[in-house]
DNA sequence: GATTGTCACTATACTAAGTG
DNA sequence: CACTTAGTATAGTGACAATC
């Protein structure tokens, strides 16, 4: 039983370098496989650190760097499919490109990540669609933070990719009109100009 | 040239000392 | 006593220097 057995201080690089008899900037290189150390250096470096369990200290690594893998994403209610599949298909890209996902969907979780983007706690925000926490948050975004938006509408002075759902919804329209359909209803949140604009 | 070491730096929390 | 300020520690890394 090597759990539970009280609160131990995490081994860090100084410990692997005492056992190994390196310092710890050899033993970062060596874990991180820079390719400045010698192959035998790294192999015991390794073996010490395995048998360690050796995790590297990821908020240590975030603020020498900088930098912390991580992409903070605000969507809109994940019961609805258009969100959900959005999120999917972000998360399935951020892992390939080795990055993680803060997925974010309350205010509190907002108005906490203006301030925690401010010490690097995120390398960028993705916002999907506006709605009352996203637009908020756009407002009192600092220009400093990496920020794209996904939405139909650019209006907020971020990156953006607009969404444009006329096409389909010219498709729809022609099914309904060929199926001899004469009335026909739009049910949608937050109808802006142009999307009002494309139903005729 | 390959390998390793040194220094400075990061944001935050904590402690000690100084001041009113 | 309450508050402010300064110093220190933390874990890891970038840039550069030193050694063989």
């Amino acid at each position: 039983m090597t759990e539970n057995q009280g609160r131990h201080k995490p081994v860090t690089l100084e410990d692997i370098a005492k056992l190994a008899g390196v310092h710890s900037r050899t033993v970062a290189d060596a874990i991180k496989g820079t390719g400045r150390v010698a192959a035998a250096t790294r192999e015991k470096v390794l073996q010490i650190a395995k048998e360690l369990n050796y995790v590297p200290n990821a908020a240590a690594r975030a603020l020498a760097t900088g930098r912390t893998n991580t992409v903070a994403v605000l969507s809109g209610p994940l019961n609805e499919y258009y969100f959900a599949n959005t999120i999917n298909l972000l998360e399935t890209h951020l892992t390939a490109h080795s990055y993680d996902m803060m997925l974010l969907h309350t205010r509190r979780e907002a108005r906490d990540l203006l301030s925690a983007t401010k010490v690097s706690m995120a390398d960028g925000v993705i916002i999907i669609g506006i709605n009352l926490l996203t637009e908020a948050f756009l407002q009192a975004k600092s220009p400093s933070q990496p920020c794209v938006l996904i939405d139909t509408t650019d209006d907020f002075k971020v990156d953006h990719i607009v969404l444009d759902f006329g096409p389909a919804i010219e498709e729809a329209l022609d099914l309904m009109l060929h199926a001899g359909k004469k009335r026909l209803a739009y049910v949608a949140n937050n109808v802006n100009d142009s999307a009002r604009d494309e139903v005729r």
